[in-house]
DNA sequence: ATTATTATTGCAACTTCTTGCAATAAGGAA
DNA sequence: TTCCTTATTGCAAGAAGTTGCAATAATAAT
């Protein structure tokens, strides 16, 4: 299933409209497949898109992480950064020097159903960024 | 042992330097206790001391996570939010409604030592912030 | 196709947060 | 105490992110 089916049939069935700026953002993610900013989404989409205003980069990545197409998160730098969902997986950041690697959701599945358990909440969210020290900075 | 001396002893020998503002800035966490926005202890800091400005308070904030007499947080909001630092703890807040809730350390503690084991990263911070389904929002 | 509905965009103004740099003041030495 | 060093502050400008509202355009209905 191609992302414009994708958008198509999920969106549509909730009310929400497929607009091109959405493909283009959509497929930036898409095409980079790492950590992108606001701000470096705007620069490229402007490329393929030269009427796009920053307001709409913005509503933009936030309505796909709401709807699970994309994966917001905060990763030390001040800067929100967004990524293409796909598989599950958390960030672990050195604090010392921002080296960061990633872990796999079904690492920590046992410690999420635990939470879920102990607090009744449900559904919490993956992708969550932790901050450590690396090997390299522990000296 | 008062703040001025935690201060004292714990930043001068770092050469760090014990200020009013640090002084007013971690006092407001004390006395509040629960999390604010850098504006909201801004607006209080100018009562006490009209001269500091929005700057300071960022910076001020930001040194105090630094040297852990503070923690700092991403809650939801779009806007961080500081406390004082005390007892080790997490945050999971519903992300429909906002409501969130507590969860001390310790019910962790299983969970960050699996992923200092399984990524070589030590050290890993507490006070991480979770996202899920209070309860109420799960109808 | 055409029209009606309303979600979404662009614009402009605004709030939040950051950064460079000169002035200030904390802490150590004389 | 007085002077020296330099960490920290305040100022000003700028970058990052948000919000209200009228105009636009994606769907659904005719």
């Amino acid at each position: 299933m191609s992302c414009a089916e994708h958008l198509s049939t999920h969106l549509r069935k909730r009310g929400f409209r497929l607009t091109s700026q959405r493909m283009t953002i959509l497929h930036i993610l898409n095409q980079d497949g790492g950590h992108l900013t606001p701000s470096q989404v705007y620069i490229r989409a402007r490329q393929s898109m030269p009427g796009i205003t920053e307001p709409t980069v913005y509503r933009t990545l936030g309505f796909l992480a709401d709807n699970h197409l994309a994966l917001a998160a905060h990763v030390g730098s001040g800067k929100m950064v967004y990524e293409i969902a796909g598989h599950d997986h958390h960030h672990l950041i050195c604090r010392t020097c921002g080296k960061s690697v990633e872990m796999d959701h079904a690492a920590l599945s046992r410690a999420y159903h635990q939470m879920e358990g102990a607090t009744g909440y449900k559904q919490i969210t993956s992708h969550t960024t932790f901050f450590g020290l690396c090997p390299a900075c522990q000296e």
